[in-house]
RNA sequence: GGCCGCUUAGCUCAGUCGGAAGAGCGCCCGUUUCACAUGCGGGAGGUCGUAGGUUCGAGCCCUACAGCGGCCA
């Protein structure tokens, strides 16, 4: 035993296991293997990324997942990956290159790209040997990137196909930019913030309105009123000139529905330019386009002598000069919503230009067939309703991305004749004159890419055996904030691509959260480090405690204490072993086998066999934080505080050889048991023990999960073990109360009912080792002088307290136990003494309630009658 | 503005079928002799946000209100 330190040290353990998982193999897929399969596809963090709370979250629970199912025997596959986060890589490497004072231009795109790779291969996917930190039972061999050859061959695949299809699309639209970026952005990638501005309320001709973006005046070409608003139809059709701060600008006055009569003065300037609302109501109509602010956030030429000038700059400006001309009617504080770029927190700019797009009702429809028909389960529930809410009001995906860093548009432009061409292959000339071409520069939104990412990672357009094999995925296990971006898009291209769901179940995690409940996030500074966690606390405690605190539908608050409680629970699993093992001696597992199991080994079987049902019931339903307490409560409070305190006996002071050698085997199986139900949990430390235990096979990781025996139930060993227990706390508590010393042997008379006397006197050398005490059995006992009272299941318990009992004390005791059997009485009794709960409840709830009261009124009155006999003075 | 979620012990949170209110941490008392003081034993602590309703019975179902959070516009 001096060999095993008295404290788990989880580093060294950690550092040994994983590589030896890893150098056995036991992480890889084989998909000639028979077995069920079951997949996962991890969701690719971004290969610039580091490992945050959120990752260690989501991974820790697939992992738990992954793991139980090898365990289990089925064919498991967990595949892992990045993907190529094309706005985030390209601004890392563009910081560098400033960082030498060039650009990417000075590069070039051909050396620019290069140099990004370079950089992947160098700095990139630091995420992943973070992953193995967390002990990842990944498949290494099929770890994917979404810009490698096979995946960019999906995507070109995609692309062509959507495009023959007729769903995708070029168009002059208006959408996001960001003017730091020099992007597009897809309206999912807009941020939405409130902030103050200021609501200017401008005379306009002959009428007023109110705006909050004045400078987009100068690319107004039209003023829009509600149709059925009495107040200005009279200039509906006309066109207006509007004295403006730079000569005058001409509008046409239209009726649109989309005006809000009762908002502002209940017109607005139309700027179909500048604004989504705006370019929609000007297509209907016909206004032509003004823009006015170019991609670079500065005013254009059209913007005459404001041209030049910074978008913002420009609406002071223009504020300033619409006061001096008198045109400025007021100006009221207003507070609104801003779109904020989700990379830079840039205000967006909605500019109109001519970008690719996904036409996304027809692939929405037969996503959210899916769902609704329960081909595809979303856990929990509720995140459906918001995947309905958004797959019903989907508009066109914009693809396009002004990048170099990603998937470049397989379109080809004839410089001849203007013809576009989508192709599988790269094109060198126009395939319909021969002239000379061109690519379009543009990239492909990283999430186009991240929608295929369940087939084209294990082959697709290829038929390959793994996809054969894998596909659809058991699960993915995600955070909802990924949910449109991420989780539809993929229901949307595997439906589509493949004619089948990606995956059976959506399991939808909680985010971290700080302990106050704040957002994670550098800017608040509150982040904590997943990596320095593990190192402080060790990697298991770190992944039980976020699955015990995993519950479904609302966010982990993690608080440095949890941790701690967890780690001290990883340290009670290693001490309990520590038992354990050192006390193996002589130990013979088929000589053992052979011996009648006591009433202990018994209960602590059938505990156990709960156990395992429960966990298994859990994890089914993706309750990680019930099966991981129900494992916690079973280890801690009924193996360790109960079972081995009992053993110890058997251990040190058998009665018989036989009775050691049993109670061995009780501990090595029941231990070796439990060790591997938590193993999913927590993987290093159960093999770091298990190897030590007496064991089958190479390693937990492959071991069987455990499975509750059909009959596992022990309601004898329940009952006696119950009771056991009971007296055992009964006398404990007087002891407690009475402040009696634990060093202190008490006497203890019990009086049992009928059938309970054998029961205790069995019990006997239990009881009288975990409660210090003598214990007598005597169905004719009265109570001794100086002895306090307790209750039993329904025997009565004296506890002699000669030389030590306190009477004012145990008055008190008495009074406050005669107080709470009084309170359920009265509760009981109300309740029973009402004709309709007797009439109209099930029987078995009111024969149930008619039980309780007896039991209670019967404690009472033998508290009483304890109470009245000290009160006597007698003692 | 629309939708969703939350409100339970001092704190953070579970609570599955409507039938005896729970855990962890913290707090109080006691306790180092043989697995563990990261431990052991005992204890205190609750108007389940508010007001109605349904029901024999409500933390749980329904309605309204209040506060907090999120998503979408």
């Amino acid at each position: 035993m001096t060999e095993i330190p008295d404290r788990y040290d989880p580093h060294e353990t950690e550092a040994r296991w994983y590589p030896f998982w890893e150098g056995r193999g036991y992480f890889r897929a084989d998909p000639s293997r028979p077995g069920t399969a079951y997949s996962i596809v991890i969701p690719p963090p971004n290969v610039t990324g580091s490992l945050h709370m959120g990752h260690a979250v989501n991974n820790t629970l697939q992992d738990i997942l992954v793991r139980q199912k090898r365990m289990d025997g089925l064919n498991t596959l967990w595949l892992p990956g990045t993907d190529h986060a094309g706005i985030a890589t390209q601004y890392v490497v563009e910081r560098q290159l400033a960082a030498e004072g060039k650009t990417k231009e000075d590069l070039g795109r051909k050396a620019f790209i290069e140099r990004v790779w370079r950089w992947k291969e160098e700095s990139g996917g630091t995420i992943i040997r973070q992953l193995r930190r967390l002990g990842s039972s990944c498949d290494w061999s099929r770890e994917r990137f979404t810009m490698d050859a096979g995946l960019s061959r999906a995507v070109r695949e995609v692309f062509v196909r959507l495009w023959e299809e007729g769903l995708i699309y070029r168009d002059d639209y208006i959408v996001n930019w960001c003017p730091r970026c020099q992007t597009v952005l897809a309206d999912l990638e807009v941020e939405r913030e409130e902030r103050d501005a200021e609501f200017v309320y401008i005379r306009y001709g002959p009428v007023t309105l109110g705006t909050v973006r004045p400078e987009t005046k100068l690319g107004d070409t039209g003023l829009a009123v509600h149709p059925k608003d009495k107040r200005y139809a009279q200039f509906v059709g006309q066109t207006l000139d509007i004295p403006s701060v730079d000569g005058t600008i001409s509008v046409r006055v239209v009726g649109d529905e989309a005006v809000d009569p009762d908002f502002g003065t209940g017109l607005i300037k139309v700027t179909p330019g500048h604004d989504p609302v705006d370019f929609e109501i000007g297509k209907r109509h016909g206004l032509p386009i003004r823009s006015v602010i170019g991609f670079d956030g500065k005013m254009t030429a059209l913007a005459g002598r404001y041209a030049g000038m910074d978008r913002f700059d420009c609406r002071k400006a223009i504020v300033e000069d619409m006061k001096r001309l008198g045109l400025i009617e007021r100006i009221e504080p207003y507070r609104h919503a801003v779109g904020l770029c989700y990379r830079c927190k840039t205000v967006v700019e909605p500019l109109v230009s001519k970008q690719w797009f996904v036409r996304m009702k027809p692939l929405a429809e037969p996503a959210i067939k899916a769902v609704r028909s329960g081909r595809i389960k979303i856990v929990p529930r509720g995140w459906a309703k918001t995947y309905y809410h958004w797959m019903e009001g989907i508009r066109d995906w914009c693809i396009s991305r002004q990048l170099w860093w990603g998937h470049q548009i397989p379109a080809w432009y004839c410089e001849r004749d203007g013809s576009v061409h989508v192709s599988r292959t790269d094109l060198t000339a126009c395939p319909t004159c021969g002239g000379a071409v061109g690519q379009d520069p543009d990239v492909l939104d990283t999430w186009f890419s991240s929608a295929l990412w369940p087939f084209s990672t294990l082959g697709w357009p290829d038929d390959t055996e793994d996809l054969r094999r894998y596909y659809p995925t058991s699960v993915l296990v995600t955070g909802f904030d990924i949910l449109f971006f991420w989780v539809a898009r993929m229901a949307m291209a595997g439906l589509h691509f493949m004619g089948e769901v990606p995956f059976r179940d959506v399991y939808i995690h909680a985010m971290v959260r700080d302990a106050e409940g704040q957002k994670m996030s550098k800017t608040r500074g509150n982040v904590v480090d997943p990596l320095v966690v593990i190192d402080k606390y060790g990697t298991d405690a770190f992944r039980f405690t976020l699955a015990a605190l995993a519950a479904q539908g609302r966010d982990i608050r993690l608080a440095e204490d949890r941790i701690e409680g967890y780690r001290n629970f990883a340290n009670k699993i290693w001490n309990a072993s520590r038992l354990v093992l050192s006390n193996l001696e002589g130990y013979h597992a088929k000589r053992a086998k052979r011996v009648k199991p006591s009433e202990a080994d018994r209960w602590i079987e059938a505990r156990l066999a709960a156990a395992i049902a429960s966990v298994r019931g859990h994890l089914k339903r993706y309750r990680f934080n019930d099966a991981a307490s129900a494992i916690y409560q079973f280890l801690w409070h009924e193996f360790a505080d109960w079972y081995l305190e009992i053993a110890k006996l058997s251990l040190y002071r058998p009665e018989t050889p036989d009775e050691r050698l049993r109670t061995q085997h009780t501990l090595v199986t029941v231990l070796e048991t439990t060790l591997r139900l938590l193993h999913p949990f927590t993987p290093f430390i159960t093999e770091e023990i298990w190897q030590r235990l007496p064991h089958d096979g190479e390693s937990i990781m492959v071991a069987p999960y455990p499975r509750a025996r059909r009959k596992a139930g022990d309601a004898g060993a329940e009952r006696t073990m119950g009771l056991v227990i009971d007296l055992v706390t009964a006398i404990r508590t007087v002891r407690g109360e009475m402040r009696v010393p634990p060093s202190a042997t008490l006497g203890v008379t019990v009086r049992p009912s009928a059938e309970q006397g054998a029961l205790f006197e069995a019990s006997r050398r239990t009881i009288e080792a975990l409660a210090r005490a003598r214990l007598t059995v005597d169905p004719a006992a009265t109570r001794p002088a100086s002895a306090a009272l307790a209750v039993a299941g329904g025997a009565e318990v004296y506890v002699e307290l000669a030389g030590v009992v306190d009477l004012a004390a145990e008055r008190q005791r008495l009074s406050k136990e005669i107080r709470r059997a009084s309170e359920t009485i009265a509760m009981l009794e109300g309740k029973l003494a009402r004709p309709e709960f007797v009439e109209r409840a099930p029987a078995e709830v009111v024969e149930r309630e008619r039980g309780r009261l007896a039991a209670e009124r019967s404690v009472r009155e033998k508290l009483e009658a304890s109470l009245g006999w000290l009160g006597d003075g007698r003692s």
